[in-house]
DNA sequence: CAAAAACCGTACTCTATAGTACGAAGATAT
DNA sequence: ATATCTTCGTACTATAGAGTACGGTTTTTG
């Protein structure tokens, strides 16, 4: 917790908190859905149902705006993948089930989205690329490698660089269905489709990377 | 060619012509560059020298001209790779200089920009996304699959479906330092980073289909 | 060379939106 | 209770950019 409720919450503090994350709320949903362009800060205003003046107290600028927003969705799109890499069910299985799940949810509306902004937006805003990425792509990345490397130190997966393996297999998970949803080809993946790539991705993988 | 020389290629046609393609190549550098919607169609007939009516009586909106753009600069992305695969050196070392010229290509400035244009505005230009997806990407992979599929058929890789390996392969070599430079954390590869990107993919390939 | 088409420059309209100003009304603290 | 801070509503400024109008000039055609 970096909330400091040192000598007095005060409930002038309180609500500037909560309000502050309200309007992040209502502004994340329309810079995700409308882009940055497609954003404006009056509609913003409007749906909060306060005025601009109170807008504007809080975020003294549309892109401060926005980069609060970027922290606020990178941050929800982190945690919620870790519990999942149990060694106990065997190295296969639990990458599988890891490999479902990253793959469910890079392919979420959501997580579509804010690629999209994020990618869309990397040349007017260089700073918010190196958040997103810091947050979520290498936050999986780092997390897969840790448990690849014990895979490895235990023999069950060839010796190698396990960083690398990480990248690999991400890669593999990822380059077909969620491709074609950045760019807008199809809409969503189904259950099927989502089976259909993690075993494409996982029999490759492991015939590299077996013991 | 297309181009009908039927008749009369009339001095008018053949003006209107070269002048349409001064726009789109002024328009193609600003959208490029600034985005959609940082680019505007005054800077870009203040770019050509001509007067706004002009631009007008050419492309009836903006709209109109960036998906001529879009077109136009698919098109020069596309044809450029296919006298490289050439199976009497090999297959891997005809995959290996696939690979580099590939990561080459797709990592330049200008192939980093359109990517993100497209994916930037695959949600208010649906059809963008498809044709990009149609002349590029796709593309690449039909070439590389039909590749991969001789060599199946010679017994120089594991048989497999081809289109898949194509696409894998693509996957192990763009994963790392392209999806990098999109993010906007690094403004290019060394040549030295894409050896060893090529290095890396290439050996988990040949791994995974080793004959 | 004349008629027709295209082009130029410039000024204009219209709309959208970021950001400001301000007085009244409401909430909070002491 | 009362002084202070916050919010509201609304009206406003300023700017920017898409698209239009039009009279004069150049280019193409016959």
């Amino acid at each position: 917790m970096k909330t400091p409720s040192c000598p007095a919450p005060s409930r002038r503090e309180a609500n500037r908190q909560s309000r502050r994350e309200a309007i992040v709320d209502v502004a994340a949903q329309s810079f995700l859905e409308q882009g940055y362009a497609g954003t404006t800060m009056s509609a913003i205003a409007a749906t909060l149902g306060g005025s601009k003046g109170t807008l504007w107290s809080y975020f003294e600028s549309k892109e401060v705006l926005f980069g609060a927003v970027i922290e606020r969705v990178t941050d929800a799109f982190r945690a919620q993948l870790s519990l999942i890499l149990n060694p106990d069910d065997g190295v296969e299985a639990a990458l599988r089930r890891f490999c479902e799940k990253f793959l469910r949810k890079v392919t979420s509306p959501e997580a579509i989205a804010i690629h999209r902004l994020v990618v869309g937006e990397a040349n007017r805003f260089p700073e918010i690329g190196r958040i997103f990425y810091a947050r979520a792509p290498q936050q999986t990345q780092r997390l897969l490698a840790d448990f690849i490397e014990g895979a490895m130190e235990r023999d069950e997966l060839r010796r190698d660089d396990a960083l690398t393996a990480a990248r690999q297999l991400t890669a593999l998970v990822m380059y077909g269905g969620h491709q074609q949803m950045l760019m807008g080809l199809i809409d969503a993946l189904t259950p099927e489709a989502i089976e259909a790539e993690v075993d494409r991705a996982m029999a490759t993988f492991l015939r590299a990377y077996a013991a």
